[in-house]
DNA sequence: ATGAAAGCGCTAACAT
DNA sequence: ATGTTAGCGCTTTCAT
């Protein structure tokens, strides 16, 4: 029962007899024993842990992502160290050196905006997946939500409704998701040869925005029969003007928002239908990608996971 | 320039001449040479990492006070594993057996209510510090916001605005935040010789129950001039209420929320009033007492974080 | 089939 | 003041 022979009953190599294997097992068991991931990481060079690294403060968006990339990492055994960059480059250049230090097996790279960030990939040793938040190098792999296919979905929806005088409402213009979604929407409405109604309005991501977004709506095409807002904020604030408005909701106007956010769709009046980017997923994805990469089975380019559509009482009647 | 030395050279120990020092941090300069953090704990015990553990899915709550916790363990050079538990004991064991093996040398251990949790210190070889949920053992070290302060503290503006005909709306009855909140509402108003108007209210956290305790309210009590509601959710559905109801805000009544939920009281119309938990304190306190302990200076008991008052247009005219 | 020994990168004690 | 050595807990040769 020495050391190296114990090693080998544990691990399940070498050649031992199975009775010893057993009896060194039932030791083990017995004990409590567990391998010391420490030195096992100080002879192999492998932590069995990745730096999620955000750059701009975890937000809402993070979270699920980070859910689902735990999921699919703990199956691994793999942990992951939190960095949060708080959008400070300085800061993130220290955390990146932090984490090679500690010698974690990978970075997933994620952010608060859809837009491309500079890309880390170059100057690191270990595999990078970017979540969410694409890297700028389209050579590196970045899992993002398909905001095109998520604003197809909105149109397809609201088309199969019947609805044909289709607004929308934006966020910033600067924001690519803006126009993204725009572009799916118009991508959903072509069939029915239908443009969008007026000039697509882009503002701010908030609420506020929506309520103003609302009036220009009201003054400047009144005959609209549905909504597509890119945000769920966006979409509450113009169902409330609407609604001071004495505008029926789905009747005369339906709409769409987009994030799935629940307290927002639910305490809406009425609840929002909306397209979910399905962050889990995102995150799952991008440490499955990452796992394969740490195991030598890289690949790169932009991975865009599918929205979802979740249909509620402000595009049809319950 | 052998090894040993040059480890002295860095470590600041030992005897050496200055200018070898000096010679041996000039070469690791360049070199871009740092000590392994992997190597160090084998041989330390000590891996500069600490478990962040939380109960139930990270939410709203959880973010501040991991950023907090964050900070104040970055300071130390101190790395965060992230665990979630998902609210399942079985998973929760699994991960503290986790991180066990990987010698976190102490545990941050969060949930998203503020009652108590089970807790898991006498099973651990490290220090623990529960935040936000605290535990239900009174000699472990507890940091979390004092709701009866906070309570305190939104009764106090309100008296101090005049106000003398205040109702209560709290969340769910079986939350003690529902009750303490209440109690520091109560402290506040007894100076001034009133208590609360009408029964106070318990129904849900969310903006419906919100909406549904304003029409209770103007129906019960519409001689009041004030409320404080136990989140900002509830508040902005109250809001929502009396808005419909033409009852000026703050001119008829003063609405007062709590968590100071940006996207919450911004939306509001208008803007609330909300009592803040400071949550990133009290993960910055929380690290802190968690760095006293594994430095050999624990604490214990609650240790209450005082929440802060923002005003806004919902109880004071712009 | 098992045991012994070397070495991963570092530091602390000891020897020079 | 500097170099040498042993050992943290494990795995992997290599010898038995």
């Amino acid at each position: 029962v020495s050391t190296g022979t114990a090693s080998k009953a544990l691990s399940g190599g070498g050649q031992l007899r199975p009775s010893t294997r057993q009896r060194v097992l039932a030791a083990a068991e017995e004990l409590g024993f567990h391998p010391s991931p420490v030195a096992r990481a100080l002879l192999s060079g492998r932590t069995y842990t990745v730096g999620l690294l955000t750059s701009d403060s975890l937000g809402r968006f993070s979270i699920p992502l980070l859910l689902g990339a735990e999921d699919s990492l703990a199956t691994g055994e793999i942990a992951i160290l939190l960095c949060d960059a708080r959008a400070d480059p300085i800061r993130e250049q220290y955390y990146i050196r932090t984490l090679l230090a500690r010698q974690v097996d990978g970075f997933i790279v994620t952010g608060h905006r859809s837009d491309p960030r500079p890309s880390i990939t170059a100057s690191l040793p270990v595999p990078v997946v970017y979540a969410y938040t694409p890297s700028d190098n389209p050579d590196d792999l970045s899992v993002v939500p398909d905001d095109v296919q998520g604003g197809r979905l909105a149109g397809q929806h609201l088309i199969a409704l019947g609805r044909r005088r289709i607004a929308y409402v934006g966020g910033p213009e600067r924001y690519a998701a803006s126009h993204l979604r725009l572009r799916g929407l118009r991508q959903a409405l072509e069939p029915a040869e239908v443009d969008v109604v007026g000039d697509p309005l882009f503002g701010e991501w908030q609420e506020t925005w929506g309520r103003q977004a609302g009036q220009v709506l009201l003054r400047s095409t009144p005959d609209i029969d549905a909504v597509f807002c890119a945000s769920d904020q966006i979409a509450r604030g113009v169902c409330d003007t609407l609604r001071d408005h004495s505008v029926g909701i789905p009747d005369d106007i339906a709409v769409v928002g987009f994030d799935n956010w629940d307290e927002m769709v639910l305490a809406s009046r009425p609840p929002l239908t909306s397209v979910d980017m399905r962050l889990r997923l995102v995150g799952e994805v991008a440490a499955n990608h990452l796992l394969q990469a740490i195991a030598g089975r890289p690949q790169s380019g932009l991975q865009p996971v599918d929205c979802g559509l979740v249909v509620r009482e402000s595009s049809v009647r319950s």
